[in-house]
DNA sequence: TCATTTGAGTGAACGCCGTTAACTATCGCA
DNA sequence: TGCGATAGTTAACGGCGTTCACTCAAATGA
């Protein structure tokens, strides 16, 4: 573990160089414009050069996924630290970073949220690793819901359906990556990050663009009905919830005034509860 | 308007002829197997005979993209009209064709609803155009929420909200592909539709593999979800709905026996209402 | 019927690409 | 000082999209 030699030292900046320059030629050309002769040329290089630190571009590009993974929970991880205790702010501001920077990056979100080419099957292959930073990415939604239900639990299917639809063996390798985890913490997470991802993927791969001009504007509807859904108090508790009686709290059934113009986010919807 | 001729009708078999190979690498070995030379290979030509019928590799696969655009259309379209009259049933057998399409077809699913790819660019660029397959193919969905809305007005977030962050022309595309829509049944199919290509895309693209196993079920749990949200009266008429106080009618809050076992598809839910 | 035009297809070539093999020079260490 | 590991080279193979010049058969028109 002591300092690492000279030429360690040499061989991890060449490998970060290369990964650097396959990182701009992701952004510049699209995944397909990543090849070993453009790496090595911008370096200096040849292309046998390469497979001294990498076996195949498929490995390159698997390395250059693994870091965006990492690059992008990292992200997260920093916005909800500077989102204060609330968990829904910390959701809120998660949920807007990750689109953000999908949006900002179309090309790396393609390339680890898009579609297993060949150039990706070695990646996901090793996606059932609880290490896997693709797992350790997945994962970092789950403390914010898991804080809010210890606090107060929120609204979700009854736990009879939960446990019949998704028990058993069915959220085992949840498990192994990130401990035991009530089933409707589970679900919260599954389904949220599911219309998050659809909600972005749409946005990004240009889905949307037959029907709608500005993604944001849904984007932030949705937010608002998520966490309206996160923040209603279920109804076990008692029959008639204290703040109306349907999935959607005042704060968003227009007794009230809006919570923005409608340019630009809305204030954080945990802090307008109070 | 007459009978093709013998040119044509040789013509449009070689296109046929094309477009199968293409389709047959595309399925075999992912889309970046399909090339023009592997094509002509299998035909018993050469690549450059191919630009008699097309431009480039990328409009070979635009057209591609097209022709599976249309199959897939066409199928939920029977699948709808196998459902009965019942739009809840229309949805929920469409959604059930969709996702069986999609996990039966995963590059063909990868192709359309995946990453914008170089090969794909022209065909996206051309999706603002009401008569593009792609938009064609989006629309299918609204009918039947339309149909239910007009029956039954369903819960939707308060009005007010949805025209100020769906008001002004942000639905104008969707407007110029299929007219005039009420902004409560565009909001049901934007966040509908979202939750059903996000759940489809994360399974296809193996973006659930860290966390579940059996992504039918969560599918199964979350057109439940959507259905029950889609049945429940809205607050509007009365503020004591008729079939509970939450988003969760009762046929889903565990009064009842459940529907399904936990194999397979659960019955119909909107004959299970009645 | 025959000349002409149109269309389909071929072969060679250019410049990319990933990958392998054989070889060389340099650096670090005993 | 010498030796082995390491990083790099050149050359080559096969595959790719694409272009160009060319041939040949089929449809067309006088």
């Amino acid at each position: 573990m002591g300092a690492p030699s000279r030429r360690e030292r040499l061989r991890s900046a060449t490998v970060a160089e290369i990964k650097d320059g396959a990182r701009r030629l992701l952004v510049t050309g699209g995944v397909d414009a990543v090849s070993l002769r453009a790496i090595a040329r911008d370096m200096g290089m040849t292309a046998p050069a390469i497979y001294r630190y990498f076996p195949s571009l498929e490995a390159l590009v698997a390395a250059l996924a693994g870091d965006l993974y990492d690059e992008l929970r990292l992200l997260l991880e920093a916005a909800r630290d500077e989102a204060g205790a609330e968990p829904v702010d910390q959701l809120l501001t998660m949920s807007r970073a990750f689109r953000a920077w999908s949006v900002a990056h179309p090309a790396e979100f393609g390339l680890i949220f898009g579609a297993p080419s060949p150039g990706r099957n070695a990646f996901v292959d090793g996606c059932v690793d609880p290490d896997h930073p693709g797992a350790r990415f997945g994962a970092v939604f789950i403390r914010p819901i898991l804080d809010l239900w210890r606090r107060s639990p929120f609204r979700t299917p009854p736990p009879e359906l939960l446990r019949q639809r998704l028990g058993g063996r069915r959220l085992e390798p949840l498990r192994l990556s990130h401990g035991e985890v009530p089933v409707e913490v589970a679900y919260a997470f599954l389904s949220g990050w599911t219309r998050l991802y659809g909600l972005v993927a749409m946005e990004v791969f240009h889905q949307f663009d037959w029907a709608v001009t500005e993604a944001e504007a849904l984007f932030e509807l949705e937010l608002e009905m998520f966490t309206a859904q996160l923040l209603a108090d279920p109804p076990t508790r008692d029959d008639a919830p204290p703040t109306g009686d349907g999935p959607f709290p005042a704060s968003v059934t227009g007794d009230s005034p809006p919570p923005a113009t409608g340019d630009g986010p809305p204030p954080a919807f945990g802090a307008a509860k109070g």
